[in-house]
DNA sequence: TTATTATGTAGTAAATTTACAAAAATACAA
DNA sequence: TTGTATTTTTGTAAATTTACTACATAATAA
């Protein structure tokens, strides 16, 4: 808990913005708080909002004030009372208290689940991680990846089962923004080239737990070379340890019963980050050469017709 | 232009059999998406909306339609389009919308981004286009797609270039659940095996753009044998006309440029949707599988301090 | 050309706000 | 207490803003 805070501290300081105060978390909570010190009239529409909020955002300050027993210049004050502006605008600020309030929670799948509910949870909980994740974006550690990718002579993405595949998928958006990059799944190979390892190569290191064996035995062996050692791991892991430079990615999730699948997808977007980062830092002069890139595969296309 | 309305039409009436409506869909997302079916003045309140959503909401009728240089009845008119009662009501959708988290639609990364802006803007992509496919998910052809993955006996996931990299994500997982899968990158491989196909093999085939030759043509050869051909591609493509059943990927993006990522991202929560679809039809018996499947790979971690 | 669709104008209805007056509540002196 | 002055609360009615409808005109396609 509290290391989040203090991310989130460095985060606004990074960003510079985003200081802004969000008004207030639930205006219900707010009138419900205020109930003892309203009169007589504004109790009486506090009460009705209380009630029906979905509705009272709906409806129009007549019917309100036929709801509540009052008229409607009392509902328009009451509004006011409440900091907003006038009706419309108190009703607005309802809306959003209450869409922001109870959505995006993680859903899990249940065995009732159907056709019709289950792939909608499991794409919110998609959402909701890539919500999670952009909230707390490490972004001096991105800042130095990309600066260190940038320099690099050769990069190496190396993953494990599941990060594997996106140690691949690395290499092929990498690979197109002409960063001289190599993946290896077999972990032999992977210490191999560790060891061999000099000025100017990057070893960037992927895994979900950051407490795979081989891995971190790979990370370790690299980093006792002139090698740069980069990982897109988990905090506080052994391989964040071993790290020159690591990109923390928290993302719960029950890893027990299924795949971390949504970690894997926030992985996926961080590189794209870095890729683009690379490819910022590079200029617009490095436009054609992914004209360049894409033209060479033209021909292994069927024409769009 | 009418004829544009008719095929309006066709989708709805084609959304009404494939698709189920979730409950809520973000408002700008479907607003950018129908950009181009919309008639002049329709797509100029689309970008004034667009351009500033935040105060939308909180302007008059009027005021936006001089904002957008039309008419006021062309905004209500607008509204209506997107299944609003009028323009109150729209404003509340749209503040709804809002506030459940993604502010920006489909944002390029520009060459005057620095580190605060372009990863945001990445993130939000990625986020919009899966709240989108949220929205479109082709139901039928998953479920579908869900009884033949169960009622194989051999499955094969085929890709090529980033698609390989989704294929061998999509191989981890249906291995966890106890299907048995192959994946190969090499289209001799793909080729043969497609040939040597027969009852009970079923090949899934993974393409952005559904046109990569040598893919369509695996697909052909395998559906000249007895085996089944599924495929998460784009609808109407080579590959989709090739195949039993095609779950259709539809994410517009600027694949000039950069790759296609947010695709991609896409593909993979549709994986996982198949592979918890398939779970759910083993039913509860099967969860001590996966637990025997995680305690194998206990020993190849640091344990948890 | 004719038919169809798209858009705007003007008038109307509805909703919201303001100004003001009546009523209620409070304070205080006799 | 009781009556009066003062303040606060509440409602009425008018003013204003906002949104909608019907229709006319312009643009577009057949």
């Amino acid at each position: 808990m509290r290391n989040r805070r203090k991310s989130g501290i460095i985060r606004n300081i990074l960003t510079n913005e985003d200081f802004v105060m969000t008004s207030e978390p639930n205006l219900l909570a707010v009138i419900q708080r205020q109930l003892g010190e309203l009169n007589k009239s504004e109790a009486k529409v506090a009460n009705a909002i209380l009630k029906a909020p979905e509705e009272a955002t709906r409806s129009s300050i007549a019917s309100l004030a036929a709801a509540a027993g009052v008229s409607e210049p009392s509902v328009n004050r009451f509004c006011k009372r409440f900091g907003a502006t006038g009706f419309p605008d108190f009703k607005l600020q309802l809306a959003t208290s209450l869409a922001s309030g109870v959505k995006y929670v993680s859903r899990a799948v249940e065995f009732s689940d159907d056709i019709n509910t289950f792939p909608s949870k499991l794409f919110d909980n998609a959402i909701n991680a890539l919500l999670t994740a952009k909230e707390e974006l490490p972004l001096k550690a991105i800042a130095q990846a990309v600066d260190q990718i940038a320099q690099a002579r050769r990069v190496y993405f190396f993953g494990l089962g599941t990060s594997a595949a996106v140690a691949r998928d690395a290499e092929h958006k990498f690979f197109r923004f002409n960063v001289p990059v190599f993946t290896h799944e077999d972990p032999l190979m992977q210490r191999m080239l560790a060891a061999s390892a000099g000025v100017g190569d990057l070893f960037f290191f992927i895994s979900h737990t950051g407490r795979t064996k081989v891995l971190v035995e790979a990370a370790e062996i690299a980093r006792q070379t002139e090698a740069t050692v980069v990982s897109l791991t988990a905090e506080g892991s052994p391989l964040a340890d071993k790290s020159h430079c690591c990109i923390n990615v928290k993302v719960e999730e029950d890893t027990e019963q299924y795949l971390p699948m949504t970690s894997r997808l926030v992985q996926l977007v961080i590189l794209d980050v870095l890729a683009a980062g690379v490819t910022l830092r590079r200029g617009e002069g490095f436009t054609p050469h992914l004209a360049r890139i894409k033209d060479s595969l033209k021909d292994t296309r069927f024409p769009t017709s």
